[in-house]
DNA sequence: TATTGTTATACTCTATAACTATA
DNA sequence: TATAGTTATAGAGTATAACAATA
């Protein structure tokens, strides 16, 4: 109703709705393979294993909430969640008594290592069997500056924003 | 504790984490937006956006849960709701009498318009503002080969599979 | 008998607001 | 006053199983 002033480009428009579908689809399909395989959300997997990328294997809450795009209440939730299982610890930092570490336990890297396998078998079989090596190393480079680009302006846990709104 | 089977090159793992990184913060966005532009779930945006695309407005809806990677009953949910807003209608077909045919009203069609500037807009900034028209192409050349390939063998809303498991 | 769709149900997940405690 | 985290809560979304109707 409004003239039509979004423009983009017909390559633009596709590789967003390939974007998409591929997303929609290798996810939906690594959602049950984690489930099934260690019977992990997306999300817990996300925390455990962005954990597990940590040096020592422990972060803040807060900056674990700030990597996985999460409210701190739904962190919470799932660091509950987590430490019942035994996957995770929680506890007070030395430095900041505010803080709370959480750090993946040897059980959690045990979940970690039995999903690990069937997950890349899955991307593998989803993602790459179809895809040349020069097009894995255009798709490397490509969403890399896409990543970096859209993680410099994060979205943070919460940001109780100081002034210039 | 097993042996490592599973094998991945440092640039297909760069790829997988880039393209994770990308789907969940361009998600995470482009959700905020539909929700304050048209009040709109991603999924319903989704449901939306391909009934707009369907050549005459309206699909099945085993069709339209297939399409959107969604289970019959989720997709029930959805379609009450969006019915309830006026956004769509469902109507029984006149080939088969089982099946009822979702169909995009005007207004339907106007939360789209609604929604896609800012849509169009989100993309630009987010995600094409940081790539050469070249990685453009690459992406789509890429994720459109990517998209190919998963959706050969798609997740159905329900298969019953007849035998061959 | 197979397929389409709905319903009942139960559960997971997520965020907002209010609250406590520490810096 | 600002930051870290939890709790209470409330709502949205999802899927499974049982069901009714048509092919």
């Amino acid at each position: 109703m409004t003239r039509n002033t979004a423009e983009i480009t017909p390559t633009q428009l596709q590789a967003y709705f390939a974007f998409t579908e591929v997303s929609s689809l290798l996810r939906h399909a690594v959602e049950k393979q984690l489930r099934d395989a260690g019977d992990l959300s997306y999300v817990q997997f996300q925390l455990l294993a962005t954990l597990g990328d940590s040096p020592d294997g422990r972060l803040r809450m807060t900056d674990l909430a700030d990597r996985v795009v999460y409210s701190r209440s739904g962190l919470t939730y799932q660091a509950q969640v987590l430490e019942a299982r035994g996957l995770v610890t929680r506890g007070s930092s030395p430095d900041d008594e505010r803080s709370v570490v959480v750090a993946l336990t040897p059980a959690g890297r045990d979940v970690l290592g039995a999903v690990f396998p069937g997950h890349i078998d899955a991307l593998h079989r989803l993602l790459f069997a179809s895809l040349t090596d020069a097009d894995i190393a255009d798709l490397a480079r490509v969403l890399q500056r896409a990543a970096d680009h859209l993680r410099a302006d994060p979205p943070r846990s919460a940001a109780p924003r100081r002034r210039k709104a």
